[in-house]
Parts: C-alpha cells; sequence; structure tokens
DNA sequence: TTTGCGTTTAACAAATTTGTTAAACAAAAA
DNA sequence: TTTTTGTTTAACAAATTTGTTAAACGCAAA
C-alpha cells in the first residue's frame, strides 16, 4: 500500500539518518542500516537502489533543510548583530543535533570529489552575499575591523563548526563528559559573538519567532 | 640488509602518509598503498604486520611532529602576541603540507573512538596550559577581552584548521581554483590575527629562527 | 661455491559486502 | 473466491579486501 510504503521508506531514512548523523557511524554497511531501521537489507535496495543513492537522498534533504534554516535567518529584517546572533545560535543548535553531518559531508568530499558539486549546487546563493551589503555598511560606519565577506564568514563558521567536528578529540583531552562537552559548545555562542564583535552579545529578542524547535 | 629493510620500510610509510594526508584518500586499501610505494602487497603487511598498524604508527609519528612543533613555538620566549602569530603561521602551514591530517584524524576517530585516547595519550601537556599564565596576564593588562585559555585556543584551532577541512566544500562554493585556495588560506594569517587581537599582526621578527622548512 | 638470512613475490583462503532475483506474503479489487 | 498489485523475505552470485604462507630471490659470510 502507498501508505504503508511511505511508512517504511521514511523509516527506513529517518533511522539511516540517526545512524550517520547522530551516531556519526559514517561506514555503516546496508546490513547494519537495515538492522537499526528492523527491516530485511534488501528493503534498502528495493527503496532506494543503492546504498549510495540512499545516502545522496539523505544528504541532499538534510542540507537543503540546513541551508534553508540560514537563508531565513540572514535574510531576516532584522539588525545585523542580532542577526549574525542568531546565525551562531541557529548553527550550534542544528550542529547539537546532527553532531556529524559536517564530519559526514567532509569525509564523503574528501572521498569522492566529484560529489561536492552536487552538495553545492543549491547553493545558487552564497551565504556570503547575504552578508556582503549589510557588513560593508558596518565596516564603513567604523563598527567592525575591514574584513571581506568570504573571511567573515569562513570564521563565523569555523568558530561554530570546529568544536563539533573535532569533538572527539577535544573532548579527550580536555577531560570532558558529553554533558560538559555540550554546556560547553552552548557558552561557545557568547564566546564566538564576542570573539567576532568584541562586545557581549544582544538579548535575542527576534530570535524566539525564528527558531520553533530547538534541539 | 638493514640498510634496504630501512629504505623500503620507509618508503612505504613514506608514500603512505603521502597518500592519506596529502592526497586525502582517507579509505585507500592495502593494495593502493602498495601501488603507490611500488611495491608487493604482501610487504605492507610484512613490515607492518597490518594496515592499522600501519595506520596507527603513521598518524603516531606525524602527530608527535605536530606537537613538537605547537610546543616549541608556545613555550618560546618571546611577547604573547609574537607567539600566537607564530602559532598561526605554525598550524597553517602544517596545514598546507598536509591538508587532509585532520580530516584523516577526525573521521578515523568517529570510527573508532576507542582510538582518540592513544592519539591524545602524548597529549601529557594541553595547549591551553602552556599559554594560560600569560593570557591572564594580558586580560588583566586590560589587553584582551576576558576569555578561558580553552575557548582561547580552540577559537584559534578554529579559524586556523576548519578553512582546510571543509576546503573541498568552500573551494566549490566560492569558485577558487587551488592556486587561489592556497593564497585565500595565507591571507587568513593576517584575518585570524586580527580576528583574535583586532589589531594588525606584528612582523615575526623571531619567526624565522623558529621554522625552518616551510611548505 | 655454498650456506644462511633477510627480503620479496605470487597464490591462496577467508571474510565481508553489495546488489539481484525468485518466491512468499498480504491486502485490496474484481 | 480469485486476481492483482505492491511489499517483504531468503538465498544466491560476484566483487572486494584482508591477512597468511610457501617458495623464489639476492646478497653477504663462511
Amino acid at each position: 500500500m502507498a501508505a504503508d510504503e511511505i511508512q517504511t521508506e521514511n523509516l527506513i531514512k529517518q533511522k539511516a539518518k540517526i545512524l550517520f548523523f547522530q551516531k556519526g557511524f559514517l561506514d555503516a554497511t546496508t546490513q547494519e542500516i537495515a538492522d537499526e531501521a528492523g527491516v530485511n537489507r534488501a528493503l534498502i535496495h528495493y527503496y532506494f537502489r543503492s546504498r549510495e543513492q540512499l545516502l545522496d537522498l539523505l544528504l541532499h534533504e538534510t542540507l537543503k533543510e540546513k541551508k534553508e534554516k540560514v537563508r531565513m535567518v540572514l535574510t531576516s529584517g532584522i539588525p545585523f548583530r542580532e542577526k549574525i546572533a542568531n546565525f551562531i545560535d541557529t548553527i550550534v543548535d542544528y550542529g547539537l543535533t546532527y553532531p556529524y553531518l559536517d564530519n559526514f559531508i567532509i569525509s564523503e568530499t574528501a572521498r569522492s570529489p566529484e560529489k561536492v558539486e552536487v552538495f553545492c549546487s543549491m547553493d545558487r546563493v552564497k551565504s556570503s552575499d547575504l552578508i556582503r551589503e549589510e557588513l560593508e555598511r558596518e565596516i564603513s560606519n567604523g563598527k567592525i575591523a575591514p574584513i571581506t565577506a568570504e573571511h567573515f564568514m569562513i570564521n563565523l563558521s569555523a568558530l561554530c563548526n570546529y568544536p563539533l567536528l573535532a569533538k572527539a578529540v577535544l573532548q579527550t583531552i580536555h577531560g570532558m563528559t558529553d554533558a560538559a562537552y555540550r554546556k560547553f559548545l552552548l557558552d561557545r555562542k557568547q564566546i564566538i559573538y564576542r570573539t567576532i564583535f568584541n562586545e557581549d552579545m544582544p538579548e535575542l529578542v527576534a530570535y524566539s519567532n525564528l527558531n520553533h524547535n530547538r534541539p
């Protein structure tokens, strides 16, 4: 039945998403994906043709969702600094939900560089383009030290994403539990804002209207 | 012969290092390692017992080298800001030499978290401990906004390493050639310093004494 | 020369993993 | 009830990969 098909198909996708992007089992086999979803291995092929196609689909959907969130934040009409605060908040929270997503992308694109194009094809708008004008206005108003939009966005992304990418190593070096590391990451929202703007982060008044489902 | 043994053994190690950490072929098979070194596949097992042991050895040696470089920079007697400038310089340069090293560590530790301990066991000294005193002095002198040594070092590492980790994606999004991306990374040395200290980077007078072999 | 030792090779066995297929199954339609 | 349609399963074949082993090779010492 159609209803059933969607159920099982979505079940597999949902469980595979957890397996790859939450549990970080980056090289899970089709058998392990099937086990996670509690179905027969052949179903993976029945619904998605091959392991690779399932992965591509998952990545495509997940990235699309994440990028839509980012686009929403960066095109909202609020003041620049609040916007960036929201960006930090959104990226860190999304990272806490899917700690291994970036990890996965990075491994996968190192493995097969030809796929980068595919994953970036949705990027008809670069996030650096979305903030360029406002950033340049802040710079000419003397509010921010001169910097290109590209470096600015990559600085932001680096500060938000790196601690998640290197989680295993950093957590071990500094001897933190999972809970402690989570708190550490949440604390970083303030730190990142201060590092970028050299001043305390404002209250996020507009924030609650933008993000409904936090992790 | 002993001389020959060391030659072939080192040849394999050297070529494998290039394959994994420079070319980024993270899941190269023993056959591919052997091909790269131009030797028979069984030699991998003869010298290193298993693929895994070869990898562990490579990672151990390479990380030890990198950490020694970092330790040297952070324990040199020069002023704090110059020291940090040297750190940025060293990390970015090392990253240009082995663009996939961190990538590899991150994938590998996500895959088998039990190995993190092994790779961090040499870390009897955390780099954050090496700069804590000086950092706190700068802070109490009002030269730097309050921040913990951990966040400070992770900020630095993030700004230096992330652009390399995400190279494939960033390069594609911003449409840069390899040469352009290399220049972009080198430009970042200045950017990172300014982001951290909110002022221009000083000339690195003491630098040339510390680093002899740049990439 | 031949003996011995470390090195290198080719061939083999075992395990893993992927994708296919034919048949069993369930439920709705005729 | 029978048929049809779509779903699920178990079994199979092929490919890949790892690690072992026995034999060949080369060179230095006896």
